[in-house]
DNA sequence: CGACGCTTTGACCCGTTTCAACAATGGTGG
DNA sequence: CCACCATTGTTGAAACGGGTCAAAGCGTCG
């Protein structure tokens, strides 16, 4: 039980609120789930689609997506372990927007049967499920004033500040790098801006020496400036302690 | 009790949900709650706050919004009657973006004691509030599409597609008419447009006999052509019927 | 070694912003 | 009931951020 990938569930939640009753941890840690390596570019969820399942991301990067008539992809999110990208698919019946695999990725999929018991067997774990819920609604928040008033430098900028405080808050980063598969057409997507201009201003970001990031790995230089060229302000993230 | 200001909120939840049993629809119009009277871009809830009761819109329009340090201000969502827009406070106690009024308003106050006792006595109803923030969340992922990849006519096309759908829901058009008293520098702010753009795109919308909209009345002429011009598809909205 | 995906470059173009007026509109008080 | 003032809406010209297109470099992995 020690090592159960739903700890990766449990951590998260810790993050996000306060420290789960030993009871709550096991009857999280009880979840039935069934585990799934998938490789990279794969969709687990599509448009339109009824899950009747949740997927808990174990390793790897996720990210939620719409595709508009005229072929444009508009990312609207990114998801990295701990989380449940489709929570909301419990309530929602049908999918307005596709989940898919930025990396080759671990997920848990869990039933909505076993999610429900849980919920109604532990309300306070029912209610931080909702929080993570509200915390997810609070970054896309984030986004629309990132894509609707900010200028491609401070956007991409804001990008990799979220990431990066995600990341941190559980336990994935190493000082300040962190692994991050993200090409630049996929920021490019996410932020509405197109693949050339992403590439010019990340390379402005290195060029002032707030960044390094190739192969996969990014290197902040200098934190607090890179959240100055932001203007991020981490409270939006509702994390614990910071 | 028949014509109390909750019924709003009874519409609103029947509108996105199932009817409700009769138990749970004198549960909601049991709540507790006081009504006053705001004029218009008066601050319901600012950011930073940490309220202890949540908002109902019984009569007009409000709008949250975020302010950057540069000074300018984004727009994140409209709410109209029957919604509740800081219903996420009930979980995330500081808020992240304001509240405020966009027309003169009335709003009726409920106590955070009252909802989490409403939850926790008719779960629910638990449930249905928990599905009206996620559809909240669909709503911004949409925004976030709005921002970043529609151009200005399509943005502002799409938007007042939105409202009329929303509007419509609870019973508040008059054939394909609405009261719309957001002005178009509020247009701008919500669609990350230049207020000169929003004028200019919003003659287009009238030249191509889309829309007529003056003096606080917005008619619909060709809802089909407005939604195909928006590349507007409901689904994300979650209504019932639609 | 070759192919494929990702990044990088240059040149040109266009949607949108900015600035700076000016015209309507509507609410207010005398 | 009209004069006044503050919002809101409208216009034109010039500048700019970012888009588009097309091609070339570069890594990596079979």
């Amino acid at each position: 039980m020690l090592h159960s990938p739903l700890n990766r569930l449990v951590r998260k939640l810790e993050a996000d609120g306060r420290e789960l009753a030993p009871a709550e941890k096991e009857a999280v840690l009880r979840l039935p789930f069934t585990l799934k390596e998938v490789r990279a570019d794969h969709d687990i969820v599509r448009q339109g689609d009824r899950p009747t399942q949740c997927c808990l991301v174990i390793d790897g990067f996720l990210c939620r997506y719409k595709m508009l008539p005229d072929g444009e992809r508009q990312i609207v999110s990114f998801h990295v372990p701990g989380e449940i990208p489709d929570l909301q698919s419990l309530f929602l019946g049908k999918m307005d927007h596709a989940l898919t695999t930025i990396s080759p990725s671990t997920v848990a999929f869990i039933a909505h049967e076993a999610m429900n018991a849980l919920i109604e067997g532990q309300p306070k774990i029912g209610r931080l499920f909702w929080r993570e819920t509200l915390i997810d609604a609070a970054i896309f928040r984030e986004w629309i004033v990132n894509t609707g008033s900010r200028d491609a430098y401070a956007r991409i900028a804001h990008l990799l500040c979220e990431l990066f405080h995600k990341l941190q808050a559980v336990g994935l980063t190493k000082g300040t790098s962190f692994g991050c598969p993200i090409t630049q057409t996929e920021v490019a997507d996410a932020t509405g801006l197109s693949t050339v201009h992403v590439n010019r201003s990340v390379q402005e970001l290195r060029g002032n020496r707030l960044i390094e990031w190739e192969r996969g790995t990014c290197t902040i230089l200098d934190l607090q400036a890179l959240e100055d060229a932001a203007m991020f302000e981490p409270e939006y993230l509702h994390l614990a302690h910071g």
